[in-house]
This record gives C-alpha cells, structure tokens and sequence, in this order.
DNA sequence: TGTACATCAGTGAACGCGCGTTCACTGATGTAC
DNA sequence: TGTACATCAGTGAACGCGCGTTCACTGATGTAC
C-alpha cells in the first residue's frame, strides 16, 4: 500500500473533527465540502471515497461533536460537578468559541429543518446530556421533578448562551451570561 | 399613474411579511429572493426597487417579526397576563407552525453570525421582550433580580422551545414543552 | 376632446459565482512471478 | 534480484444548478398642449 495502515481512518476522522467545528462556527450552510477538505489539507474531489454525501458528514460531526461534548462534560463534572459544568458552559470564552463548546446551542434550529436521521443523531446527543444532568441533581429533588428539571436547565443555559451571542450589546451580553448562571445554579440546587 | 397611491408601499409590506413568515420556516439561508418574489405574486427582479440587498430584507423582516411579536404578546397578557403568554409559547401550536411565531427561536443563531445592523435589529427585538416579562413579574420579585428572572424566563422558554422542535422522539418533545412550562411558571412565581 | 409624451412598478433574460457531486486520472507502494 | 501489474488515497477539471444581483424593456396610466 502506498499509505500506512490506519492512514484513511485518519484522514476521514480529521475531516470529521474539522466539520464539527466548522459547523459549530459558521452553521452548516455556512461551510461548504471544498472549504473543509482545504482545511483538511486536501482537494475536494476526495470527499466522496469517505462520505457518502454531505449530510453523511453532518450525522458524523454530529456524533464526533456530541463524543466530545460527553468527555467535556465529564471532566468538569470530576472537577466541581454539576455546578462546574454550568459555570464553564456560561463563560464568556464559551460564548466566544463555539467551535470548541456545545454543539446543541449553534446548529439546534438548522437540525431541526435535516432529515430525521440527522435529527436522530443530534437528539442522542442532547438527551445524553439530559441524562447525566439528572443523575446529578442533588438527592433533595423529588424522583418525579427530576426529569423537568434537567430539562429546565439545559434549555435556560442553551437559550441563554444563544442570546448572549446574538446580543449586539456586550454589556447586555455579559448580563444574560450572568442570568443564565444564576438561574441555572438555582434550579441545580446549588448555594 | 398606473397603480393607485400606496400601491407599491403595500406590495413592500407584502414582501416582507412573505419573508418574515419564510424565514422563520426555513431560515434566511434556507430562502431565496425568488422564492419571496414569487408567494408574493412577483418576478424577482422587481426585489431592487424594494430593497437595496438580500440583508437589507432581512432586516426589515426581523423588525416586522419584532413588531408583530409585541402585539401577540401584548393579546396574550390582556387574556390572561405572564401565565397566557407562557402558556402559549409552550403549545405544540407553536412549536409546529414556527412561522406564526416567535422569531428569536428560530432565527437567533443564525443572526448571531449576520452584520452588526442586522444584530441591533435583532437585539431590539429580545429585549422589548424582556422588558415587558420584566414589568410584569409579581411585586414579590425583589428589584436586584427582576432583570435576571426576566432573562432566565426567557432563555428557558425559548431554549425549550427549540428543542422541542429538533427532538426526533415525539413523546421527548411533549415533555420538553411540559419542562418549559412548569419552569417557566415557576420563575415567574405562577401557581 | 384628442394626441404625444413622461412616469414607474413590475418583467424576464442574463451575469458571475459557489455549491454539491462525478469521474478519469496520478503516482507511490505492495505483490506475483 | 528484477520486472510487470494491481491497488487505492488523493487530484483537479468538469457537471448542472440555484443563488443574489443587474438591466434593458413593457405597458398601463397620468399629464401637457
């Protein structure tokens, strides 16, 4: 073979990782394949020998950004729990890099106009963050609120998260940041 | 002249609720001029003695969303103050026809990425809102932390309110909606 | 009253461009004999 | 060991298409004389 083995996984995981971040910057319709191979370090023409088709892509950046969500979520969940997670989630460096943070605050409304199989993929992503924001809520909420309330949670720092980047007022921005925190913090239980 | 006066101002207001309607449904990427021009019983070349650019349009669609959001909101508290206006925003009617509906929903990450103008426009649009939730709260909200509750009601209903619409599970959006609800009366101090 | 001209909202062909996708090709390597 | 051939990840020209935008034109009307 004229490559090492492993070397076309490779090249397909670094279009991959490289479409996530992309589309969590400039939206799905925002980039196109030709775009993305160059960033690859590749031509276009090859897209086609690793993905059947662009929305083929978008279902793996999909998968690959919610991975990397999961593992984001994790380490912060060791490192301060739940009320870590939501203090980093509501930073300023998150709201200025969405290419390094949540997938579900950028590409929401655009998934939500894909194929269900698409949609399939991105729901997976959003209910495994619900899941473990439930798991992690203290002891004192009742077994029958749980749910609600780690879906409260995310919608509140997803939404707000969302209006903090819109705002064309930083100060504004920076207050929205703050409501989102401490409104997440309160229906986490948390202080 | 060949059409009577105000002609050619309503057949604009046509155009922009065509649009403020269309991108709500498909988002501003997702509609072309052409479209537009046809649902509004037009050729597209007339757009540019309407408008100066696609974004031109789509600013004076965003203020017309803008528009006829306060007057549903304001129809909403008359009936039955916060508790109807959130009430509505959390049905399925909602969350099935966003055309009839908010327009942040929708709209908000793709403005995001949109000029500054457009931004303001936009911005102007939320924080109408927020001061009229503001307003409203019970007297029981202290002063310090109107503006925030305004904002966390805000963020939850309409963070909720996407991903009620992206969720491929029927049954996971309904208890999406019903997590909205009951959070977003509870900020609210309702019930 | 009747004719020539000006107005101007709307028409539709055409533009350059970038998109997603296809395909014949390249060229470095491994394999067969 | 040396030559002929197969493999296959990646190349780059080309495709049809729809986009936003431009522009010469149409044709119904109002106005001038």
């Amino acid at each position: 073979m004229r490559y090492e083995k492993g070397h076309k996984e490779a090249t397909r995981r670094r279009i991959v990782e490289t479409a996530s971040a992309r589309f969590r910057q400039n939206g799905i319709d925002g980039v196109g394949v030709a775009d993305l191979m160059a960033e690859a370090g590749l031509t276009h023409g090859g897209f086609y020998s690793h993905f059947s088709s662009k929305e083929d892509l978008v279902q793996q950046a999909v998968k690959d950004a919610s991975e990397e969500s999961q593992e984001r979520f994790e380490r912060r969940i060791k490192e301060g729990g739940l009320e870590c997670w939501i203090r980093n989630y509501m930073r300023a460096g998150h709201r200025d890099h969405p290419e390094l943070g949540c997938a579900v605050a950028p590409l929401v409304s655009e998934i939500a106009r894909h194929p269900i199989a698409t949609r399939r993929e991105f729901t997976k992503n959003f209910v495994q963050v619900l899941d473990r924001i439930e798991e992690l809520l203290p002891a004192s909420e009742p077994a029958g609120t749980r749910r609600k309330t780690a879906i409260a949670i995310f919608s509140t720092v997803m939404g707000a998260l969302q209006l903090a980047r819109a705002a064309s007022d930083p100060a504004l921005s920076e207050e929205i940041l703050e409501a989102g925190l401490v409104s997440g913090l309160a229906l986490a239980g948390i202080k």
